[in-house]
RNA sequence: GCCCGGGUGGCGAAAUGGCAGACGCAACGGACUUAAAAUCCGUUACCCGCAAGGGUGUGAGGGUUCGAGUCCCUCCCCGGGCACCA
């Protein structure tokens, strides 16, 4: 054994020996107890910081912790590989975005490796790579099958750059997610997911992800955005076209003073025709259409309209009510037809404050009448029904279901519910990515691409040199093919599937990865998913994540898996920053900010188990946390203070084998140290269960380091000394080897195992290792501490008292006092109550 | 505006309603050394005090309790999500 930590020569022959001796190889079939961890895989965008790093540190302990718990552990890794930035690469320097990626990949694969990270690499699988896009193609044909992929003509999110967008994508400012480019609106034939249809499904299912942080279920929720309300039937009074809106308000339903349309309303065609005021309504509208949706939801742009002098019947009470064009007002939500109350709508108000429009008190402020003419901003609190017929007198919230039920009863209205959620547009005008398996033929029409024919093979052979656009779109040889149906000429669909579709089902595939006859086997996937821990990162939380469970209740739906929801638990790390050297401000890190940490150098340094050590000390895991290059020494100390422990020992730990710690012969500095581990372990164990709690656990295991040192341990020891010493290292090593599994390995060895550590089961409790004689106690007058008092722990809470307030100190402090009460809390403290 | 998190030493942070600051980083003092590195020992919330000791302290203010960083109410600040969504 050598005198110094040599993390440099063990790190890799631990790395070889996992690998050769293929010990996280997963045998899939049916085992009492599976776990199936998985980590987020990345795309493989070059190499990775310490930063990305944290993601697989924490599945990776996750993982071996589970191991060493006797349960069998399915962790995969792979290649979310398709992408943007390859076909970027393409363009600029010349290589072909297959060999930039699986260059990449490489890279990537190598660190990971020399991290120590647990996976059964023979599960590994690449989006990009036709054996798995086959499948993907596969999933979009299941949706088609089912009516939920289609193509539509719609104005869609464009940046230059990236190409269409999904909403999801487009930032609130009105800028591309992965670029920062301005999006404009553009109209486009596209392909589109149905996720509308699963809304509900979605938003209600949130409540069975009780294992999910309260922020991601809280984000869907606001991203699916329900409304629940009322369909009510008005109609143009001048034509009786109807025109129908939907409300969250009925309740102030008399107080309608003007309709608000859609600048894009199916009706504003018709109100032109014949119409003196046309010109002003088409100038209107068209001025309208030009403006960046960003713009037009923009709150602070100002309220306008025009007038298109038709009138609608209100179906409540046959009143008119002036119908009006608004930028306000969008065609995407409810009808695109806003039934206008200006006394309790915010926005009606300003609007019908510029242009002059009525304003009618409906809902009556029992607290202070309010006056329509001095009403400075709506009134939307609850209050009394005024000027509302039959429903005068009735509190607004308590007469809502009869309002509405007043509506279906004259057949004008129903109980509805909107979401805000769009439909996903998927496709992407794109090389890098899955062909869609659609082709559209003249006779018949867009025809899928049958699955005995997949995959629709991605070219190589391609122009990216050509200026703009998808340069699938020249490329002849794929473009014409036959239709499946008539075998009439046809041509294939160019455009491709956005990334997120490849990895919104990737952990069903790493069940049977290589299986080249289905996508997955539904009895394998039954039993080994959902997946029990998913850790990520939280930017995923309304893209990845939400297209997930969307994808997989289709598939559920489809009959091809039994299980609702593909992520049992999720755990979402925080970010690691560092601080700018230039500025001094706290930055995610990044090759611009010029913060980067490179774990190639680190480990080189200090070794790989310093690296994981230090990643999982530096705080909470679900927080962001500060780099801190000095304090990666701090965990490099403490890995070679324990092998030093082990080195300077290791003849007497030999020597100790066989014996056994006997809590009867124990002197005290054993039994205090024996106390301590088994203290460590429930620790360590509850910190690993559940949350996970890695920062505190390797706090935990520094104290019991500590407390290791104060034992005086030689050769001429008695047994009992011996024994504790030794169990106490090797659990210690076993206690530290899902966090630095290379120096556990090596010291496992040291200590006369066989490898490797992965079969040692994890260390017990034993409760009465926990047991004391004595302990410290705390009194307090008032609850303010006055001093201390070793007292035995046999004492019962009267005894304590009584012992307690027999000290002459107590005495002293309670001269002058009443007393009034005493408070024992056994084995904490004693809290006398008293007044002057 | 609505929703979800946070706010504790010089720094990262700990604390099932029961000793605030575990564990680590940094800093300072000391030992070892010709010297340095490494290592080891000690100090380190703030204020008053030579000391013994006393007082204050978890964003602010109230409340509940024998006892509050922790629970309740009101508010301030920071981060994140949604938002002219009818």
């Amino acid at each position: 054994m050598n005198e110094k930590y040599p993390f440099e020569t063990i790190e890799p022959k631990w790395q070889k020996y996992w690998t050769d001796q293929g010990v996280f190889k997963v045998d899939t079939s049916i085992h009492e107890k599976k776990y199936y961890c998985l980590t987020m895989f990345p795309y493989p965008s070059g190499t990775m910081h310490v930063g990305h790093g944290r993601n697989y540190i924490i599945g990776d302990a996750v993982t071996r912790y589970k191991m060493a718990r006797g349960f069998r552990v399915l962790s995969p890794m792979g290649w979310d590989a398709f992408g943007l930035p390859a076909e970027n690469a393409a363009k600029q320097r010349g290589v072909h975005p297959k060999e930039w990626t699986y260059s990449n990949i490489k890279q990537m694969k190598r660190q990971l490796q020399s991290w120590g990270i647990a996976y059964d690499w023979d599960r590994e699988l690449a989006t990009c790579h036709p054996d798995y896009y086959k499948w993907t193609q596969w999933v979009f044909l299941q949706l088609h099958k089912r009516g939920l992929a289609f193509q539509k003509n719609a104005p869609v999110n464009w940046c230059d750059y990236c190409t269409t967008l999904a909403n999801e994508e487009v930032n609130s400012d009105g800028t591309c997610e992965r670029c920062g480019r301005k999006v404009v609106k553009k109209d486009l034939t596209q392909w589109f997911f149905k996720i509308t249809e699963y809304a509900g499904k979605l938003l209600d299912d949130l409540d069975l992800l009780d294992k999910w942080p309260e922020k991601v279920r809280a984000m869907q929720g606001n991203w699916i955005g329900r409304s629940t309300g009322a369909r009510i039937e008005f109609s143009i009074a001048e034509t009786d076209d109807p025109c129908p809106v939907f409300t969250t308000r009925p309740d102030t339903i008399y107080g309608v003073t003007f309709m608000a349309l859609a600048p894009e309303h199916p009706l504003v065609e018709s109100l032109l025709k014949n119409n003196p005021l046309a010109a002003g309504i088409k100038a209107f509208v068209e001025r309208e259409k030009m403006v960046s949706a960003a713009e037009r939801t923009d709150e602070a742009t100002r309220k306008e309209g025009v007038f298109t002098g038709f009138h609608v019947r209100n179906p409540y009470n046959g009143e008119l009510a002036p119908l009006w064009i608004t930028n306000y007002v969008l065609m995407e939500y409810g009808t695109g037809a806003v039934m206008a109350v200006p006394a309790h709508d915010q926005r009606d108000f300003e609007f019908a404050k510029t242009y002059g429009l009525p304003i009618k008190v409906v809902i009556q402020n029992p607290d202070n009448p309010l006056a329509a003419e001095v009403m400075k901003e709506a009134y939307v609190e609850d209050g009394t029904m005024v000027g509302s017929g039959p429903f005068d007198g009735r509190n607004n919230r308590e007469a809502m279901t009869d309002i509405i039920q007043h509506a279906k009863d004259g057949g004008f209205g129903e109980f509805t519910t909107h979401y805000r959620i769009r439909d996903w547009l998927i496709s992407r005008q794109r090389y890098w990515g899955s062909p869609i398996p659609i082709i559209h033929c003249p006779v018949c029409g867009a025809v899928p691409v049958p699955e005995k024919d997949l995959p629709v093979l991605l070219p190589d052979d391609v122009d990216f040199k050509s200026e703009r656009g998808n340069p699938l779109s020249f490329h002849e040889g794929f473009i014409n093919t036959t239709c499946p149906t008539c075998g009439k000429p046809a041509r294939r669909e160019t455009d491709t599937l956005a990334q997120w579709i490849c990895s919104c089902w990737y952990y069903l595939r790493y069940v049977n990865p290589r299986d080249n006859t289905v996508a997955y086997n539904k009895a394998d996937v039954d039993y080994w998913l959902p997946v029990d821990q998913y850790i990520g990162g939280i930017e995923h939380a309304v893209l990845h994540l939400l297209y997930s469970r969307f994808i997989l209740k289709v598939l559920h739906d489809a009959g091809t898996c039994s299980f609702r929801e593909p992520f049992n638990a999720l755990f979402t790390q925080g970010m690691i920053c560092k601080r700018s050297e230039k500025d001094g401000q706290l930055y995610k890190m990044s090759k611009s900010k010029g913060n980067v940490v490179s774990p190639d150098e680190l480990i080189r340094e200090y070794g790989a188990d310093t690296v994981r050590l230090y990643t999982l000390f530096i705080g909470p895991p679900e927080k962001d946390a500060e780099w801190n290059d000095a304090a990666v020494e701090g965990s490099c100390r403490f890995l070679r203070r324990i092998w030093r422990r082990v080195y300077e020992t290791r003849d007497l730990l030999l020597a100790a084998r066989g014996l056994t710690p006997d809590l009867a012969k124990m002197a005290t500095p054993e039994r205090n140290l024996y106390r301590k581990l088994h203290e460590s372990i429930a620790k360590i164990t509850h910190d690993l269960e559940g949350a996970f709690q890695f920062n505190t656990a390797i706090a935990q295991i520094m104290e019991l380091t500590n407390a290791l040192e104060l034992l005086k341990v030689e050769a001429n020891s008695s047994d009992p000394c011996k024994a504790v010493y030794r169990e106490t290292i090797e659990s210690l090593v076993i206690l530290i080897s899902p966090f630095a599994p290379h120096i556990a390995e090596e010291l496992w060895g040291e200590l006369g195992h066989p490898p490797s550590i992965l079969t040692a089961p994890w260390p017990k409790v034993n409760e009465k290792a926990l047991a004391r004689d004595e302990v410290e106690i705390v009194i307090q007058l008032n609850g303010k501490i006055k001093g201390r008092e070793v007292i035995p722990t046999r004492l019962t809470p009267a005894a304590v008292e009584a012992h307690v307030m027999a000290q002459d100190s107590v005495k002293a402090l309670l001269n002058g006092l009443t007393l009034r009460k005493v408070v024992v809390i056994p084995g904490k403290l004693v809290n006398i109550v008293a007044t002057p």
